[in-house]
Order: C-alpha cells, then sequence, then structure tokens
DNA sequence: AAAATATGTAAAGATATGTTTACATATAGG
DNA sequence: CCTATATGTAAACATATCTTTACATATTTT
C-alpha cells in the first residue's frame, strides 16, 4: 500500500520552483526532487509542513494507493 | 518544529487496545506503543492508515508543534 | 492468589528519510 | 554563444522508522 502524494502539479499551479520551495521549507532541493520523483516519501513532519504550505487539504497532496480517489 | 499525535486518547475513545489496534493495522504493538509514547512519529504511509483506521480528520490525530490549535 | 490481559521498554538489525557535495542536462535570456 | 536558472541524479553519510525477540510491571478476571 504506497502513498501517492501529487506535489509537482501543485507546487507548478502556484508558479514556485523547487529551489524556492525548499529554501522556503528549509530543506534541501534534492529532498524535493526526490519526493516528486516518488524515490521516497516524506516524514509525516513535512507532510505537515507541505500542507500548510501549500494551505491545501491533505488529500489534495497524498493519498494511499487503493483508496476511493 | 514538532510533531504531536492524540493517539492514545483516540484509541481509548474507541475502546480499542494496543493489541487490537496493531492487528488491525499489521504494524507491531512496539510500533504502536512506541508511537503513542512519542519515541517517533508514525511514517506517513503509516500516519493514513491511522486516519483511515479511526475515521478522523487529521487535524485530530497529528498536528505540527507551534501551529495554532 | 493465580491466570490472563494490557502496557512499558530495551537491544539488535533492516529499511526509509533526508543532507551534503558534486556533476549533469535542459531551457531561457543577454 | 555565454550565462543564469531549473531540474535530474548519484554516492556517502546520519538519523528515523519499524521489526523481532525478550522480559518487565500493571490491571483485570476468575
Amino acid at each position: 500500500m504506497n502513498v501517492v502524494n501529487h506535489i509537482r502539479e501543485i507546487r507548478l499551479k502556484n508558479g514556485i520552483t523547487q529551489v524556492k520551495m525548499a529554501q522556503d521549507l528549509k530543506i534541501t532541493r534534492q529532498t524535493v526532487n526526490a519526493i516528486e520523483k516518488n524515490k521516497y516519501n516524506p516524514s509525516l513532519e513535512l507532510a505537515l509542513k507541505l500542507i500548510r504550505y501549500f494551505n491545501v487539504p491533505i488529500e489534495e497532496l497524498f493519498h494511499l494507493e487503493g483508496d476511493d480517489e
């Protein structure tokens, strides 16, 4: 049961670069890129920061694969 | 910026033991206990499963320390 | 009291998450 | 063309998450 994220779409919709997003969130650009490329999932802490950063409900950023859309 | 969780309260409110919860979620009882005792945060995947398991909005289970309550 | 159930904890080990440094390609603008 | 910006990726490393096994105490039930 994997986690799917829509960070790239939301990021681009807001006209934000990986660099700016990394700076704002105080993480590295590589971390942003790795998560967008699904190398691994963000930690819960980072996920909560992402929700706050984009100001969207969690379902718009993440959902469990196999869950009802 | 740490994550605070209210898993124990929600679990007890539902009359569920650590043992049953661990079996239902297919994780170990030690993991349930460690998370409730704030030894570490659940992964995002487990956090999403917890939300679904208790059927509550994420804010009732987790929030970032320092965020508005 | 004895037995069963619920919870706390610890150590060793595997895998996941994230950083640092570095190099690469692609694209847009001068 | 040259430069700046945005993105992709890799290796080495540190810490976090979770499991397995084991033992402990606390609470409830008979």
